[in-house]
DNA sequence: CTGAAAGCGCTTACAG
DNA sequence: CTGAAAGCGCTTACAG
């Protein structure tokens, strides 16, 4: 923790001292907001450069400032979802002088806790199974945050923003895709999870797909809770061996549509003809299978704006009341398994 | 930044408040480290439950205290690679009350200062492309680092730790692989980057390569400083164009191995009769291509280990001089395009 | 325009 | 066994 000659850490006390000015000027100097005389602005910049000095985060902190970290809290880091989207946040972010720690969505009951200890300046929540009572101990907290896709936000209370990120109307325009393409019988793979959690309605994915097939007279089936991709595998074995034998298969994200479509192929099913397959990310998978998968992309880029510039708005006004929302759409990449 | 009810943030002084007792005794019964009367004790942790009270990290931290909070750079946040790696390394990092700090590799001059600002208890660098310079003004400044498949660590000076993921040797077997196979004429295909930057000769996974092609006297080929994967299949035909026919591929990651085998095939090139194929960090990309893809597979759950292991070690041993080094090992996974 | 001083929330050496 | 007090590095209201 001792920067730089290893033995002593450079504070405003030795630039002042170099200077030949107070601690106070300096203080002026770097945060900018008292008029400070040239010459010794001049002075404090020169210590500042030839000591190399860098201000105390921890300490600007306690004295009300900023932290300047924000949470990202995510179901999923592995996927190129969240891969893509921490990276867009991430530079946008760093040219706001952020950074931004990541982490999982631990289960126990101290996570809360953890967080609460005033370090981040925000928080974003990219999990869909953080429980809705923590997020309204963090926002009765004043904490900044913003929630992604996050499900029945109609009981939270206070100021947060929320991130509509087009799921709900993406995968009804999916289930509109297959029907025009004559598709009658459709098959939903949900998520694959170490837990065995599936989504439950309240997901805007499978929410949008079973009211779409609904409205359209479509017959639907819905695979979840699988652990791994051969338990999906099988399930999606013993479902066509029950007699109901699918035209459509739209996957909750690549990976899934991928597997029943491997599955299906497996099973002499053909693509697209017998079985359309569509996924949701458009991620790499897509372009390097066979046949190369429809899928529907999600704006990372358009998300991450989204998220900082709410963020930002909400730790500039604290106590707006209400909720700032902001509603994105996806988009259809059509390719040969449709 | 106002816990709770908004008005006013809990600190020790409430505790000792509530419990009567001396906030120095409160300090103590939360860190252990004294003993404190049975019965003091209890009315202070009851205290601390009613008023759900949490320590301020940051006044913690500036009392010399660790800030929990480690940072890892990385060059390549989107890949399944960094992906899981982080997951990992969160999960291991979570059960020892340390945050993950993500971020990429930002090429400004500010950079190093930022990080510098005396937050991080610790820094895993897993870009290769973080400036050397940079890596010794961290270790000067007496922060813990852990490098990942760093290139030329031989200059640094200093106490780190150093991970070897075993690409070097990883990359070598698959030359052996190839040749076992009968292959004599080998591409290589380097990394995608936006930027253009390709590897040089210290990335372990082509000088591992190079150096076995050269020692079992096959012909070889590398194409490199690709910004998109049509350039790369661009370049690919364009090598193919020139007469040099290859019978074997080895991607720097499954991507790029993917991205050749798909041109190859497009050509007419059948796989892995006319040319095996073989990628680096067994993603899920592998198991949807047709054929399936040949892949390296880097051990992310023990580097994870491992990282956090010699980090926790650096931080309680900070002068204890010279570097540690720990060495993992691939795995190949086996599949049909070879 | 500028400085001395109080205070952010914590830890721990020191003196009982 | 315990408490009063100094101090970590910063910011800014207050009084010149």
């Amino acid at each position: 923790m001792e920067p730089l000659d290893g033995l002593r850490t450079i504070t405003r006390k030795d630039i002042a001292r170099e200077a030949g000015v107070t601690e106070t000027i300096v203080s002026y100097v770097i945060n900018g907001n008292r008029y400070v005389k040239e010459e010794k602005r001049k002075r404090v910049e020169e210590a500042i450069a030839k000591l190399n000095y860098r201000p105390n985060t921890m300490a600007r902190a306690l004295k009300g400032k900023k932290s300047n970290h924000i949470l990202f809290i995510a179901d999923d880091i592995q996927g190129e979802y969240f891969g893509k989207l921490i990276s867009e946040i991430d530079s946008l972010a760093y040219k706001h002088d952020y950074f931004i720690t990541l982490c999982a969505d631990h289960r126990d009951e101290d996570f809360v806790n953890r967080i609460y200890s005033k370090f981040f300046d925000g928080i974003v929540i990219g999990s869909a199974t953080f429980p809705l009572a923590n997020i309204q101990r963090l926002i009765d907290a004043h904490i900044p945050i913003v929630l992604l896709e996050i499900r029945d936000y109609h009981t939270i209370e206070g100021t947060f923003g929320l991130i509509n990120t087009g799921l709900y109307e993406g995968a009804k325009a999916i289930v509109r895709l297959l029907s025009e393409h004559g598709r009658k019988r459709l098959l939903f793979l949900d998520r694959i999870s170490s837990d065995g959690k599936g989504s439950d309605l309240s997901d805007w994915r499978l929410k949008g797909f079973s009211q779409e097939c609904e409205r359209l007279h479509l017959e639907m089936q819905v695979v979840t809770g699988c652990r791994s991709e051969e338990e999906m595998a099988q399930k999606v074995r013993d479902l066509l061996a029950t007699g109901f034998v699918p035209d459509g298969l739209v996957g909750r994200n690549d990976q899934t549509a991928l597997v029943g479509m491997q599955t299906c192929k497996r099973l002499g099913y053909s693509i697209p003809s017998d079985m359309a397959c569509v996924g949701f990310d458009n991620s790499r998978l897509c372009r390097f299978s066979e046949p190369t998968l429809c899928s529907m992309e999600i704006q990372q880029k358009e998300i991450a704006k989204a998220v900082m510039h709410m963020l930002m708005h909400l730790m500039d006004h604290p106590q707006d009341g209400g909720h700032l929302e902001e509603h994105l759409s996806t988009r259809l990449v059509m390719r040969e398994s449709v």
